[in-house]
RNA sequence: GCCCGGGUGGCGGAAUGGCAGACGCAGGGGACUUAAAAUCCCCGGGAGCAAUCUCCGUGUGGGUUCGAGUCCCACCCCGGGCACCA
């Protein structure tokens, strides 16, 4: 028999359905469809030269889903395309001399035909790289839009810049003190102008948005909120001493201590430091003070553990409701971005101006008692920072502490010194980045006319790609006349374009609203958008959590708000997955460890050798089946063996039974059916319920693929008939599809079947088949196991406890004792209660 | 320090308050083979010679319940987020 030989080939099956699925244009997104419409979207890759293991996981998730929906009847969207701008193609060009536009492509080239081995079911007609004009035109648009609403601003700020970058990082590419992408490295301080996007103008709505926000990960929305970090309080005015009309603001969220206050601490970037002091004999330990905090390695600056330090200005203030004058200091600890980067200090109730007060001498003034009361100036050891009763504070003593916040700063409101305020912890978004491979800032600047946006006629502002990086990487754009060389569009005159390009969170904070208008050439979106969005299922890792879900969150409501798209959230579902990891031998303890793959660790396992070794199918199922998604997933050589060895396995089986199988037609219904017969029919059905429901409702990938393995185990024992057989194998095939693309293809055809499984509408479970007329109960004495025993399913309570006391295994656990009680669960178990 | 997740066989992991360990990996035994690989069959939480029997068992200690991996309280450990944000 020639068949039962055939080997399972991966390879040439893997091709001949990719090449199929393209010819017919199975995953093209239909406009015109009638069916609902679902957009499944996985995070875009940065084309960094191959896909990864992390990819592979990802985009594996998210073809399960896409691929489901779609057989289950819905116009699925599902696109890809390239994050293409940023420093990678930098690096590249700085080491290899290749210039990033040609790495950049290059690369997209080579990680495209990765993926379309790996066969998913992108519509890639809808193809997008945000390196192209033709994309990034439209975000340029949106800034010039956006500078007219007042949303897009310049501002002089002190940067954290990276001395390997080269370049100017977001607040929130600092972590901890250091780069994002150098890890070990300090940002240093650089005050330059840039532009900033207003996110904080939405601050708010961004945090409101959250709860509607239900079908996402409560980890990331928690970790969302804690990012906008809102803070109800209120803005204090303190008078200047000295300087009538002017004042010191701060923001407190502790309002009922402010007859506590006994001096003032301010930001070293506060401007008034240095005002407050000039001219005064403190000028000078001011500015040294100043000079060195500021040079000071940012992240033990902002360390809880770095002492508290801090230098008398030389100027008062007054507190605008005691009256008393209490010294200003400049000191280390307070934060310039929040609130007004200054502070009032409550010694009494506050432990960092405790510890500041203890070092310089100054006074503490307890202002809040405990429930248990007896506070004093003079015995306090720590600051209490509690809840309690106001206390030396004027006509507020005997308040509780909640209401005086409330009452304090109704006060305030009224001298019009302050009053009640919110504050957020999220900041504007600094978007401006000295590099050259991004997308230019679309700006003239005129000596005459100042900052003057490009017309709009004039856009898109092109990129050059002849040009080549600059000694140390640094960016050719501002050293190319040919492009910073313009004449005014107001007054033209002489000037000279802004060199910087945006921060390639930009380009994917709206991608996955191009896609639905992808080369749309006279607006940045049309009416598809309304028709598809939002994203109704987004998959990626959670270390976006706070950087692009915010950005693309916040950059969606602005899209909103200039009319563009009606919608305020991008993403109505996301699924956050794990990261994939490999062992990785440490060299000085000589131990063996998991940790992520990458590439700088020399533990990555390429796909492709994969896809070569057992096919794109097995390693599909490997990385859905040995991990729900999201927990971390460790590699093994073995368990990926394992998942080709179950497709192995299903191919020769319904190879070797072929002839039988294709000489009946497939069972329809539980109809006059039993033993092995009923026993297969069930357990197909009751597949289709599990995996549909582990797929749909939950999405666990790796027990729905254990249901399958059920349902081959059960196909492996003998004894059904052809009919009942070649059912459970076409239930196996278009429910195992989702996750085996090819070889259930190709063994569907196999079958006979003259139409694709793309399109084979997923099955339902019929409810006869779900439900028998037995039911093997298990039967407790006092909570233990003690035996079992088989009722009809429509048995009642009286019958199922009679035959449960009755049985011969449970009968020595009673003997001697007394039935206190017996407790029927339907369906499920009896247990006896025994004394 | 604060806020989230988690701790289940040798490993990955299953279990609407109801049979703990589904499914798989690794392992052991056997079949086939000159041999190996591949494949197939059997075993598999621990202990009690063995069992279809008994006891113990889901980080630790308590509690609620007829019944707890699951709910509650306290603690220990691991992972993640935030962290001088006033």
């Amino acid at each position: 028999m020639e068949r039962e030989r055939e080997r399972y080939e991966p390879a040439s099956i893997e091709a001949k359905w990719q090449q199929t699925w393209e010819r017919e244009r199975a995953f093209h997104a239909r406009e015109d469809s009638p069916r609902p419409k679902f957009y499944c979207l996985e995070m875009f890759p940065y084309p960094s030269g191959r896909i990864h293991m992390g990819h592979v996981r990802n985009y594996a998730i998210g073809d399960v889903i896409a691929r489901t929906k779609r057989m289950r009847g819905f116009e699925v969207l599902h696109p890809i395309g390239w994050d293409a701008f940023g420093l990678p193609a930098e690096n590249a060009a700085i080491s290899r001399g290749v210039h990033p536009a040609r790495w950049t492509r290059d690369n997209i080239d080579t990680m495209r035909a990765q993926l379309k081995r790996l066969g998913f079911s992108y519509d890639w007609e809808r193809e997008i790289a945000t390196c192209d004009a033709s994309y990034y035109r439209w975000e340029q648009q949106v800034f010039l839009e956006l500078l007219e609403r007042g949303l897009a601003y310049r501002k002089r700020a002190i940067l954290n810049s990276c001395t390997a970058c080269g370049t100017v990082l977001a607040n929130e590419q600092v972590v901890n003190g250091m780069c994002w992408r150098h890890t070990d490295l300090p940002v240093t301080p650089l005050e330059r102008d840039v532009w900033f996007l207003k996110t904080t103008a939405y601050a708010e709505a961004l945090l409101a948005g959250l709860d509607g926000l239900t079908e996402w990960p409560d980890a990331v929305r928690t970790m969302q909120r804690e990012w906008i970090g809102k803070s109800h309080g209120a803005r204090v005015k303190f008078p200047h001493v000295g300087r009538a009309g002017e004042f010191v603001e701060v923001f407190t969220t502790r309002p009922d201590t402010l007859y506590g206050v006994t001096f003032m601490s301010l930001a070293a970037e506060h401007p008034l430091a240095r005002e407050l002091s000039a001219g005064t004999e403190q000028e000078a330990p001011v500015r040294e003070f100043v000079e060195r905090i500021l040079r000071e390695d940012k992240h033990l600056r902002g360390a809880e553990v770095t002492t508290k330090e801090g230098v008398f200005t030389g100027g008062y203030c007054e507190n605008p409701l005691a009256g008393e004058r209490v010294p200003i200091y400049v000191t280390n600890f307070v934060v310039y971005e929040y609130g007004t980067g200054a502070v009032m200090a409550v010694p009494a109730h506050d432990q960092r101006d405790f510890d500041f007060a203890r070092v310089y001498g100054l006074p503490v003034q307890v202002v809040i008692q405990p429930p248990e009361g007896g506070l004093t100036s003079a015995s306090l050891e720590a600051a209490y920072e509690g809840p309690g009763t106001m206390f030396a504070s004027a006509e507020f003593t005997g308040t509780p502490s909640e209401d005086g916040k409330r009452g304090v700063a109704a006060k305030l409101a009224s001298l019009g010194r302050g009053g009640p305020e919110i504050t957020y912890r999220l900041r504007d978004w600094g978007i401006s980045r000295q590099r050259y491979w991004g997308t230019p800032i679309p700006v003239i600047h005129c000596t005459a006319c100042g900052i003057v946006p490009v017309p709009a006629k004039d856009l898109p502002v092109v990129l050059p790609e002849d040009l080549d990086l600059l000694e140390n990487g640094r960016s050719p754009l501002p050293a190319s006349e040919r492009f910073y060389a313009v004449s005014c569009p107001r007054c033209g005159g002489a000037a000279r374009r802004d060199t910087d390009t945006m921060d390639t969170f930009v380009e994917s904070s709206w991608y996955q609203l191009r896609f639905t208008s992808p080369r749309l050439e006279t607006a940045i979106l049309d009416e598809r958008a309304a028709k598809w969005a939002p994203v109704d299922q987004y998959i990626g890792g959670i270390e976006h959590a706070c950087l692009h879900l915010i950005y693309a969150r916040f950059f969606t409501r602005a899209l909103h708000d200039l009319g563009h798209v009606s919608l305020d959230e991008p993403f109505a579902g996301l699924l956050t997955q794990g990261m994939v990891l490999n062992k990785h031998l440490d060299k000085t303890t000589g131990e063996e460890r998991w940790i992520k793959m990458s590439k700088s660790l020399g533990n990555v396992v390429d796909p492709d050798e994969m896809i070569r070794g057992v096919g794109a199918d097995a390693v599909r199922m490997f990385m859905l089946f040995t991990a729900p998604p999201e927990n971390d997933l460790k590699w093994s050589d073995e368990g990926i063996r394992g998942a080709s060895r179950f497709l192995t396995r299903i191919w020769r089986g319904l190879l070797v039974e072929l002839d039988m199988l294709t000489s009946a037609a497939a069972a329809t219904s539980i109809e006059g059916l039993e033993g092995a017969d009923l026993e297969l029919y069930r357990k197909a059905h009751w597949a289709i319920e599990r995996v549909t429901h582990d797929i749909d409702a939950r999405y666990q990938f790796n027990t729905a693929i254990a249901a399958l393995h059920e349902l081959a185990n059960v196909l492996d024992e003998p004894g059904a008939a052809p009919a009942v057989r070649r059912f459970a194998y076409e239930t196996l095939l278009v429910l195992l599809h989702p996750f085996a693309p090819h070889v259930t293809e190709e063994l569907w055809e196999r079958l006979g079947h003259a139409d694709h499984l793309v399109f084979h509408p997923w099955p339902s479970a019929d409810p006869a088949a779900l439900t028998s007329d037995e039911v093997q109960l298990v039967v407790q004495v006092n909570g233990k196991l003690r035996g079992r025993v088989t009722v009809a399913t429509s048995a009642t309570e009286d019958e199922v406890r009679a035959a449960a006391l009755a049985d011969a295994k449970v009968q020595p656990f009673l003997e001697g004792k007394s039935v206190v009680k017996v407790v029927v669960v339907p369906g499920r178990l009896v247990n006896v209660v025994v004394r």
